[in-house]
RNA sequence: GGCGCCAUCGUCUAAUGGUUAGGACAUAAACUUUUCAAGUUUAGAAUCGGGGUUCGAUUCCCCGUGGCGCUGCCA
């Protein structure tokens, strides 16, 4: 077999859509696997809605995900004279015409095909006529109606009966080619070997397959079309879904987590974290999925949790932007997060709490006992050797018994030490939810601790 | 409407002619706990329908049904 060669081509009219990533990944798994290479050509022929911006942003994301193109980008607004030598060739040869009707003419025909339920087409009489060599109008590719069938490496054989799209556009002139041609022509002059894409492409095939053979006497590169990534609903995932481009996951997620999560989706590998590269070892084109699979946010959560918790200390801290987290709280906050940004929720490590009175409150106790309880767990800090962790578990278990009412406690053990435990962790942390506060209370320091300490009895003074 | 693709737990999927239909996420429960977002354990949860082929179909074939995609002088 020649070189592996596969591409991505995105267009620049958006960002990186998580589906072109998806694709990308496993085009680039796919070329890695074999040793090929992995072309990026930006499809910026559509001038109207391409920007420069958007193209950054698609190599942004693409390099943040870790899949490097190899070669220079290829831009489609850069190569207009290899697609107008194309169209001169096709011209030249009888392959494709001008073609000089009118757009309502054209809508006319569509409708009366409509009317007679025939597959809407434009079968031009321009095409074996003079006027279809005069300069002027659009240029279509000259075909005849009949079958098309290609193998598709994922798929199987797809047959398309009476291949009925008649003589279809190709190129609003000379220099505006259009979608379709450029495609070919590009994929031909980039020796693509294997055209790996969205299902979305696969209608598109029949055309594309037509002028390979009009422009190219060797065998067209294989196809293989990905299944698509669906919304909750089933439906293409699409801006109206909410979060869909690779950019809405960066503040979030680890790149590597969306990749594992993306290559998942639609390919089952033997394990179910993993590395690029051990997907790239397993990756075979024909096993990936047929059947398009639904975006779980879910499931990325998850896998983004067990790569946060692998993540060093120095490396979360450049993440999150946040150099002032306590090397000692890192384990502490690693180990309950899902996303990046909700390391938010234990800013109580570096920050002063700021919490309202009542949380402080535990089940039947009064604000007196509350307040006592506190006063007492400061004396016990101040009393405690600091480097015993375990020691203050225990000084602070034997506080419960001693404060807990024995009418109370003397069935319901946890009450009382609730009652030790509770307020002190709302000192601390100033919510309802945290690690154990032994654990926070080491991190913090005895000064601090106490402080807080302070500023509750204060509060309920 | 035309053409095409697809069809196993809620979701991602494994099993391709013989399994108690397996795993992961999610969910629920229990345990643990001062609380929980963490941990451990357990549970419930699926082969779209109808015909064939076969001793036997999740698996092969046909027909339905459903979902989705494409149907541009966009890409």
């Amino acid at each position: 077999m020649d070189k592996v060669k596969v591409r991505i081509a995105p267009s620049p009219t958006g960002n990186l859509h998580v589906g072109t990533a998806q694709s990308a990944l496993y085009n680039w798994l796919f070329a890695r696997k074999n040793g090929g290479e992995f072309y990026l050509r930006i499809e910026d022929t559509d001038k109207e809605r391409s920007t420069k911006e958007y193209e950054h942003g698609i190599l942004d994301a693409l390099t943040w995900l870790g899949l490097k193109w190899d070669g220079e980008v290829v831009r489609q607004s850069e190569r207009m004279d290899k697609y107008k030598a194309a169209l001169e060739k096709l011209l030249a040869e009888g392959k494709a015409f001008y073609c000089h009707h009118a757009k309502d003419e054209l809508e006319e025909e569509r409708k009366e095909q409509e009317a007679k339920k025939e597959p809407p087409r434009h079968v031009c009489d321009h095409k074996d006529s003079e006027k279809g060599k005069t300069e002027g109008g659009i240029i279509r590719l000259a075909t005849h109606d009949s079958n098309t069938l290609f193998k598709d490496e994922i798929r199987g054989v797809i047959v398309f009966k009476d291949a009925l799209f008649g003589d279809f556009s190709i190129a609003k002139s000379l220099d505006e080619p259009l979608y379709n041609l450029a495609v070919v022509v590009d994929d031909i002059d980039m020796e693509i070997s294997h055209v790996i894409r969205g299902e979305d492409h696969i209608s598109n095939t029949p055309k594309q397959l037509l002028i390979y053979e009009a422009l190219l006497e060797g065998p067209p590169p294989i196809f293989a079309h990905l299944p698509l990534i669906l919304a909750p609903d089933r439906s293409k995932l699409s801006k109206r879904h909410g979060a869909v481009a690779v950019v809405d996951y960066k503040k979030d997620y680890l790149p590597e987590a969306l990749l594992n999560f993306l290559g998942s989706m639609s390919y089952t590998f033997s394990k179910e974290i993993l590395t690029r590269e051990e997907m790239a070892e397993e990756f075979e084109l024909s096993k990936v999925h047929k059947s398009g699979a639904v975006f779980d946010v879910k499931k990325l959560n998850w896998l983004n949790s067990q790569y946060i918790k692998q993540l060093n200390n120095l490396t979360i801290k450049q993440l999150t932007n946040l150099p002032e987290i306590p090397d000692a709280a890192i384990p502490l906050i690693t180990e309950r997060l899902e996303k990046l940004t909700d390391v938010g929720n234990f800013d109580y490590f570096w920050k002063e709490p700021n919490y309202d009175s009542n949380l402080l409150d535990w089940k039947g106790f009064s604000r007196e006992e509350i307040k006592n309880s506190l006063e007492q767990v400061r004396i016990t800090i101040e009393y405690w050797d600091w480097a015993d962790k375990s020691a203050l578990r225990l000084l602070l278990d034997d506080l419960g018994k001693k404060l807990g009412d024995p009418a109370k406690s003397s069935n319901d053990r946890g009450a009382s030490r609730g009652l030790v435990y509770w307020p002190f962790r709302v000192a601390l942390t100033g919510k309802e939810k945290s690690p154990d506060p032994v654990d926070v209370a080491v991190v913090l320091g005895k000064d601090v601790v106490l402080e807080r300490v302070d500023v509750a009895i204060e509060k309920l003074t």
